[in-house]
DNA sequence: GTTTATGCAAATTCTTTGCAATACT
DNA sequence: AGTATTGCAAAGAATTTGCATAAAC
């Protein structure tokens, strides 16, 4: 199951060159990407509107969620376990992101402690950010 | 304490036009907004360029922090009770983004609990965001 | 053979920079 | 008066849209 051509085959996708590619690429490095990086280490092969409009599938689809860091742009990340497509899937996100070398990962292994919301605020989703330096950056 | 005169004093600010209606708008309103928001609450009377230099300049000096929505644009709130300049900045933030609405309210009275990190990450920032439907949307 | 994905051109939106004019203390 | 802030013009990113071509099933 871990692999490009069948996560594409279970949400219906047809097997592309590009999409194939991001794919492995998120999955071997375990951070969140942005377009802009992904267009690099596709080394400027594919269309920046390509790379657009994978991650927007990919969302769609729930095979990846967006990574909020709060820098310039988007980033997205391979969604694990439990994700499936819209409905079921699994809407609790906690990302560290490195002030020093810049790169956000998931924690896959970290969840979210229940929280009270006050009266009336209903929840689907919740999102953990931690900014700080990451044990690379630590030294 | 709490007018925008007395806020610019505190950080050694010059109390201008701008800036005074900014911290007013941001007082009243307690969402979090973008440049975009902000220029039309102030009727496109302001330059946009100064809109997005006094929100830095709020940032820097700790009046407002960044709100991370995973909406299209940034957007500020203002910091309550403790905050203080670059240093003993109070820096756990919680917000609750209404996917029907789509303000993002900060929830000033949450805390967020204590989550044990991995090995080696030390976190110095902490951003919790909630989405779903606000008490208003949720009729 | 259809349907869907890709590439290219171009438009939009968001954000930043430089510089001269203006407002604040 | 002197310094910080504003507005305008323009540049630079990030992201989206339309349409013809190419690839997948």
């Amino acid at each position: 199951m871990a692999n490009p051509g069948s996560l594409l085959r279970s949400r219906s996708l047809r097997k592309t060159q590009v999409r194939t590619s991001i794919l492995q690429l998120m999955m071997e490095n375990k951070i969140a990407m942005s377009e802009r990086e992904l267009e690099k280490l596709l080394n400027n092969q594919c269309d920046r509107v390509t790379i657009y409009r994978t991650l927007h599938t990919f969302l769609e689809k729930g095979l990846v969620h967006k990574v909020l860091d709060g820098q310039g742009s988007t980033k997205y990340a391979l969604c694990h376990h439990d994700c499936s497509a819209e409905g079921e899937h699994h809407h609790d996100h906690v990302h560290f992101r490195c002030t020093h070398c810049e790169e956000t990962t998931c924690l896959e292994h970290v969840s979210i402690p229940h929280v009270n919301l006050p009266q009336g605020y209903q929840a689907a989703e919740v999102n953990l950010l931690f900014e700080g330096l990451c044990p690379k950056c630590r030294q």
